[in-house]
DNA sequence: CGACTTTTTGAAACGAGTCAAGTGCAGTGG
DNA sequence: CCACTGCACTTGACTCGTTTCAAAAAGTCG
């Protein structure tokens, strides 16, 4: 529950136009608007949980500004990061009544959230709702169906490229792509270990398929190669 | 298209009954019956493709006797099998225009096929319907948030213990698991080599937690041994 | 039974992990 | 303005688990 913190809750219709690109998801986020839901801006500093595994499901969340990593843990520390939410993205949306993954602010991080039941309802009565969630676990399910093939079968280059070509094409801003996560972040969303994917972002500067302006600051430099390279 | 092979199509309703455990997915076969849709039974033989990835999607299938497996290659060979589909599980449902996966017989199989288009006219007028594909596509979600945690986290030892942990919940009779895949594919679900899922079952053998009756056939002597080793 | 496929087992090689320094960068305060 | 501090990142050396390659054993089916 977030009631003892309502002090920091603004309501705010007007966020849904903010920063989100154009995507399957905009559907969801008319949805949002045209069922005249009551959408909530909430805010969340770097690292800050957003919500834990097999937590109940109470709403679902879209990014507005920032990042955000959903994972698995084993009971070891073991982690495995599903994905990351980037500004537009939905994420949270669950069928059933609790949270399969835990969500945490990558960096200070603005969402949008709903309550879950006001969609049920929207979606019990109007069937382009009922639609837009499925297209939701729909898209979802189709990022873990590459990320699998990813996971069990590729090298640590080609996790590695093909990361990069992801965010590159989800957050590039003037052929730059700014990472907001450490390399630890990657490594756990790639199955590898920090060091890997350091040496392999390394073997990429040596061989100028990309440059650095620090480690987070990536100018992708032969696009080319690295669609090759991630197989 | 089916078409060219009408022959040996046999259309029969009756189907929906058989060998279908209780599951969340039973809503959607009695979706099927209740919306009075034409359920067509097909039979695939041992290794026979019943999609391919990239196909367009008429059909949504159900397994009602024998397995399938689904699966995306690289352009190498390598493959990662996303899940194995048992009686009573459907498969093939997607949100988009094409199949994502290739689906195969894993065995003489024989599947219930139910046109696309019809599942999408009932959904777009019962939003019972359309809770349910939303479901369908929710189950295989949560499977591959699993999968991936196992795929990016888990040793070779603890992915085969949770694997014969899932076959065993899945499709145990009599204490006995009749395993229909194998060991590449097994391998190919798992992210090892045949080789390595081998050497583990061995291991596993030698240590008394499961005892064989031919390679196929496995009988599961400490299941609390498995699921301590599974992580 | 004999031919084929699948599975097991062994030995060697390799890719990624682990452990341990060392470097660089951002924020803090003298 | 510049040392100080604390992380994040890089790099090196070594280890280890899994893969690869090869061959034997077991299982399946005509």
């Amino acid at each position: 529950m977030l009631s003892h913190s309502i002090a920091n809750i603004e309501t705010n219709t007007a966020f849904a136009k903010a920063r989100c690109p154009a995507r399957p998801v905009d559907q969801f986020v008319n949805v949002m608007g045209l069922a005249s839901l009551v959408a909530t801006a909430f805010r969340y500093q770097k690292d800050e949980e957003i919500f834990g595994e097999d937590e109940s499901t109470e709403y679902v969340y879209q990014v507005v500004r920032g990042a955000v990593r959903t994972y698995k843990l084993l009971s070891d520390g073991r982690r495995q990061i599903g994905s990351f939410h980037l500004p537009g993205d939905i994420f949270g949306l669950e069928y059933g009544p609790s949270h399969r993954l835990t969500a945490e602010a990558l960096v200070e991080t603005e969402v949008r959230l709903i309550q879950r039941r006001s969609l049920e309802n929207a979606a019990n009565v109007d069937v382009q709702v009922a639609r837009s969630l499925w297209n939701v676990t729909a898209g979802e399910l189709r990022h873990a169906e590459d990320h699998m093939l990813l996971l069990g079968c590729k090298t640590a280059m080609e996790r590695v490229a093909a990361f990069l070509l992801e965010m590159d094409r989800r957050l590039a801003a003037a052929s730059m792509v700014a990472l907001p996560m450490c390399r630890r972040d990657i490594g756990d969303y790639l199955g590898l270990t920090l060091e890997t994917v350091s040496r392999a972002l390394s073997q990429l500067h040596d061989q100028h398929v990309l440059d650095f302006s620090g480690a987070r600051q990536i100018v992708i430099r032969n696009r080319q190669r690295l669609r090759d390279i991630s197989a």
